[in-house]
DNA sequence: GGATATAGTTCGACCCGCTTAACTAATAAA
DNA sequence: TTTATTAGTTAAGCGGGTCGAACTATATCC
């Protein structure tokens, strides 16, 4: 890796890091959530029908936790929790529309301020940063685990 | 704002989202430091030398709050707070050694990624992200009001 | 069928972060 | 110099997040 991109890197991702922290604190002020309920919920988002357990071993928590963390998205409404008719111990986990509404608000504001950052440049600009932010999403999929 | 370039940044922040929460998630672990605790910690980083009170304004929370956190933070030796010999009533802030390395692990993290990502494309590709995060580095600084 | 394993809940205990309110000490204003 | 303001600390109380342990209910293994 060149010298260059490496201090590029560096400065992009601390004024990225900056702004998401912001964004991501106004969120949850916003949203009066937690870290944790939020996390639950981008998790929930993306692996429907997830049991407690696996929740738990994901976020790195007991199943105590994780289902009381769940209690409290239920009662906000925020998660439905259903027996799965297949094994009655477990629950199926899915988000309810207001959740799902909640967290795709959230995947918005980021969204939106790089969208505000992008439209103060020149078309030629922003095609580079098409071709490169694809490249960048790409190949950042092939190298998540 | 091209249709185009809006999903390529929706895209794009999904996947960096997602990364970004789990290795947040894993510095707090690895540090046992809470959000907000960090939180302070970056401030602290980025604005040294400011008071309790002016913290806890920017964090959002009253100065009683930012005075209890601060004081772990000093508790972990991660924060030196000294008497302004200007207002003895105010107290100077600053990271110690300890904590700016702990920050600045953080940051790094951050950029491990970004770098193990851009590892993998071509020197043509890796002239193009270059210049890409250069020019939306530019724009999210004079963006930042 | 009986023993064992699994999914999830509940309880008690503890820490963290927050608030309000009362407080100390120092500075600024009258 | 007396009064008001400002910076910060402390204490009590509340809710969230977590754990370990005990518990219920279902499923699986022999």
């Amino acid at each position: 890796m060149s010298k260059q991109l490496s201090n590029v890197v560096r400065e992009w991702s601390e004024v990225f890091m900056h702004r998401s922290m912001r964004d991501f604190k106004g969120f949850m002020d916003e949203t009066g959530l937690s870290f944790s309920q939020i996390g639950v919920l981008m998790r929930l988002n993306d692996e429907a029908h997830e049991g407690i357990s696996k929740i738990g071993i994901h976020m790195g928590v007991t199943n105590a936790a994780a289902s009381q963390t769940i209690d409290r998205l239920v009662g906000l409404q925020l998660v439905e929790r259903t027996e799965d008719p297949q094994d009655r111990r477990a629950k199926i986990l899915k988000l309810t529309p207001k959740g799902r509404d909640l967290i795709e608000k959230g995947i918005e504001i980021r969204s939106k301020w790089v969208e505000d950052v992008t439209d103060a440049l020149t078309p030629q600009q922003q095609e580079m940063i098409i071709t490169a932010l694809t490249l960048l999403t790409e190949a950042a999929r092939t190298t998540e685990k």
